[in-house]
DNA sequence: TCGACTTATGGTCACTCTGACTATAAGTCA
DNA sequence: TGACTTATAGTCAGAGTGACCATAAGTCGA
């Protein structure tokens, strides 16, 4: 028996490794049209596997924290950033997700407002990108990434989680431009404005939004509930 | 440093275990009433911690097995059973799941037939319980059947779901039953026919079930995709 | 200052979906 | 044969939605 063979065979006694990832979403404004787009936050492997290359921020369990204390925890660390929504995604743990090692990764995602997300220390090793524009990743992170956007516009389309992509205050125009950046396809201002105003928790303020080239727009006020930090979440329907 | 607290600091530099489990859903005639309701299957525990209670199959995750793979291979040891649909549900964390270890579960859930169900060998350690008549189970257990239900009547509210209780062949009257008893409500007949004949892949048969005491019900057959192993699934939406 | 331009906002109309309800069909059972 | 039960078809009013039109209220350039 030689050293590699060795290595297996004691590999494949020890249990998986169990690591914490995180998708997280921001709106960022296009460099082109200037319109608002989805953007994550990626970070550079400094170790081997996949070294070099970009990854979803994460780490392993730490033996203190809950799961979804260790995501926040984490992210904080590498990115910087403290999320106000964030929930389970999913738990991967394909055989062959990693080289070298059986390892398994429950993952989170995140939604983060503009103000917040232009804390983040960018870096050589830290850096956003364009959620639909992307290269390469380590691991089967680009799969993760995908059904995080999957995951994303679904429960867009139902529960009331635009606004966390959003400031305190904004206008019914910047919560259409957000579910038509997820959602990748037009709606019209008139019926929009109709159906918002008929859900609960969207609240006029007494406030315009000025500066703009036409009729100032009356700025509203999200008022609903925050997901519960140690809830479990309801996940959108339908067939992916 | 007396035995007690070294062991409790060895603990907490070993990995937290990692363990699979699943919840399985058939229906089963109520004693009382003989409508359709509710079951699940328990194994009750043969080790500590938690020994003698009742508690959902599962086992640790074995390293040659993806997740979904662990947790078809591990019912199958623990009650027979073979699920056709089965879908990741969550990845439960929290710090005192378990009493003397860390423990991470990333839990199934899954669906049977009748003529599966009673298949499963019954015995001294495995029993089938009412669902909505649980004792005190192991670790946090009831909670997880709690939320496996809530994403079971979600579920049952969009996705073509229920015909993975039922069998080949089924009456409409038989697939509102699974619907009255997942949700807890009556459905009028009639409306809800008109809705089953309104979606895709339920297709009426030529025969009809006789041996009833009134109008001989037409038969049907679900010819839809069953879930793909592999896939990650979606999931409802909606406020928990 | 005026008119063009842009987005905000309010409203209409036809169509679909849904719950409540009525009526008839086709068996069994006493 | 008639009562009884469920199956099945259809009607009707109200809610919700997409397409579309009209007016409001600003800015901007001539």
């Amino acid at each position: 028996m030689n050293a590699t063979s060795a290595n297996v065979s004691e590999r494949s006694q020890q249990p998986p490794s169990l690591a914490i990832s995180t998708v997280i979403f921001a709106l960022r404004p296009s460099e082109a049209t200037g319109r608002p787009t989805l953007w994550l936050p990626l970070v550079r492997r400094i170790r081997q596997p996949y070294l070099g290359q970009w990854a979803l921020p994460g780490g392993p369990l730490a033996h203190s924290e809950s799961l979804q204390d260790a995501a926040s925890h984490n992210l904080l660390e590498t990115t910087g950033l403290a999320p106000k929504y964030l929930e389970q995604l999913y738990a991967f743990g394909g055989l062959h997700r990693s080289v070298g090692q059986r390892l398994v990764s429950i993952v989170y995602w995140a939604l983060v407002q503009p103000d917040e997300a232009a804390l983040t220390r960018d870096s050589e090793n830290v850096r956003w990108f364009r959620a639909d524009r992307l290269e390469v990743l380590a691991f089967d992170h680009n799969e993760i990434v995908e059904y995080a956007l999957w995951r994303l516009r679904n429960k867009m389309e139902y529960g009331s989680i635009a606004y966390h992509l959003l400031g305190e205050r904004f206008t019914l125009a910047q919560v259409r431009e957000v579910y038509e950046a997820v959602l990748d396809k037009q709606l019209d201002p008139a019926n929009f404005r109709r159906q918002l105003r008929a859900t609960p928790h969207i609240e006029p303020t007494d406030d315009y939004l000025t500066g703009t080239r036409h009729r100032p727009p009356r700025l509203y006020r999200y008022a609903g509930p925050v997901p519960d930090a140690g809830a479990r979440q309801p996940q959108p329907a339908r067939s992916p």
